[in-house]
DNA sequence: CGCAAAACTGTCGGTAGTGACAGGTTCGAA
DNA sequence: TTCGAACCTGTCACTACCGACAGTTTTGCG
């Protein structure tokens, strides 16, 4: 095949660059594959929702504004698939799975959009939610082959794409990191409060008096800049402060 | 290459079938590629440590056990660049990096284990940590090259075993789920706890009143089975049950 | 309609959490 | 050695939380 130079010369690109910017990346993938629009997702999963971290894409203003207004969000077979599983997922599986989803299909075929792709779900550090829509630029046809035959490379470039733009992301936050950390017994009595423990309970267990837990928690309360035991806890299970499940 | 229908067979046999035990997929992959030994983990991470999920391997339980006796997970540079990163990690580069690693590496050697492999972080869906270890089975000299050409295998392959133990948990965990799930108004008063408001504050907010606040509470820390408020956050917030930030 | 689940409210008494007062000890780095 | 940070303790007054009592109203579904 000829495509193999042009795929091992992307991934050398993405090996060695230390941040690939998406419109580059995207340019590249378009140049080495059959590709019609590429969409990067990287957001918070909430039962009411996600907050989107970063969005990059290549599909124009007006597709992802239809995409919103109509609520497709909502119904999108493959974002449910891409947030409950690691699998990559097709999209004319997904169409097939959720036949509620059809209005979503024929919304994107009127405004001229290919039906044939495949949604990577990306390994996410923390609790998050990140893939890489790929949406295929062929007839439908030559699509299963192509995909079959390709489908590693998308992967294996969807993930060094998104690790350059998650240590990016790491170096800037490292500087901006004020406000103090927690002490070890600050964060044990935390730990003892979220497992339903009250003060008594745990200067017991920690052999300490109860003022002395009280103590602890007060200076936990002011680091983390919060006003009762409950939200310190919810701060601390947030950011991965305290263990004890 | 002959190789290629090798891996497109195992490729068919990864996205096809519901669930790919460990044993037969490390003899599939052994079978395939030059690949000495492997190694599966799937965990929670805390700050304490990991609390191991799963763990499938080839290695034998000496070197595992000469592993953990030695705390090698304290220093394991591989480990450490697999938690806080998504990209590959080749095992020469992580040694490179961190010198104070090369007690592992040289008991390693002295257990008749190849020094050459790569470390695949795998997507997870909920606040995990998952990757396969593999372990070249060739000269120190070929492994660059092999690496170079088969790490897109890796990963696609690796992505799909991981998917399917994944999605085996999960059917798994749907059959045992006992206990009743939040309403509305007590997934909305926990937030608000979560928040740091007092039930007075939560009443005022949502327009009832506090004794109400106290009673969609009181449910809900039943349903969590949890005694104080602090824990039905911490529970809440891990099971992702709130969004609140 | 009937029924169940959710939403809503009141009062009492005990326990737990919270802030502000005012200290002492111990250990490691400058 | 001096200094700061972490660790530890006591008391007072106030507020918030929590369980148990005993209800009413609304909503959605068969």
């Amino acid at each position: 095949m000829t495509d193999q130079q042009a795929f091992f010369d992307l991934l050398d690109i993405m090996e060695n660059e230390k941040l690939v910017e998406p419109t580059r990346f995207f340019d590249l993938m378009r140049g080495t594959f059959s590709i019609a629009n590429l969409l990067y997702l990287d957001a918070d999963v909430f039962p009411a929702g996600l907050a989107i971290h970063r969005l990059h894409h290549t599909l124009g203003a007006n597709s992802l504004r239809a995409y919103m207004d109509a609520g497709f969000q909502r119904i999108d077979p493959v974002l449910k698939m891409a947030i409950g599983g690691v699998r990559p997922v097709d999209w004319a599986t997904a169409r097939k799975l959720h036949p509620e989803s059809e209005p979503l299909f024929a919304t994107a075929a009127d405004l001229g959009h290919k039906l044939d792709g495949v949604t990577l779900p990306l390994p996410t550090p923390t609790r998050r939610l990140a893939f890489l829509a790929i949406q295929a630029d062929m007839p439908t046809e030559e699509w299963p082959a192509y995909k079959r035959c390709h489908l590693r490379d998308f992967q294996i470039l969807a993930n060094l794409f998104h690790a350059s733009l998650l240590e990016n992301d790491n170096r800037i936050q490292l500087s901006d990191h004020c406000g103090k950390s927690l002490t070890h017994r600050e964060t044990e009595v935390l730990s003892w409060a979220a497992a339903g423990k009250s003060y008594w309970e745990i200067g017991t267990i920690l052999g300490i008096s109860e003022r002395t837990v009280r103590f602890f928690m007060t200076n936990a309360r002011r680091k983390l800049n919060v006003v009762s035991n409950s939200q310190a806890v919810a701060q601390a299970v947030r950011r991965d402060l305290i263990s004890t499940l």
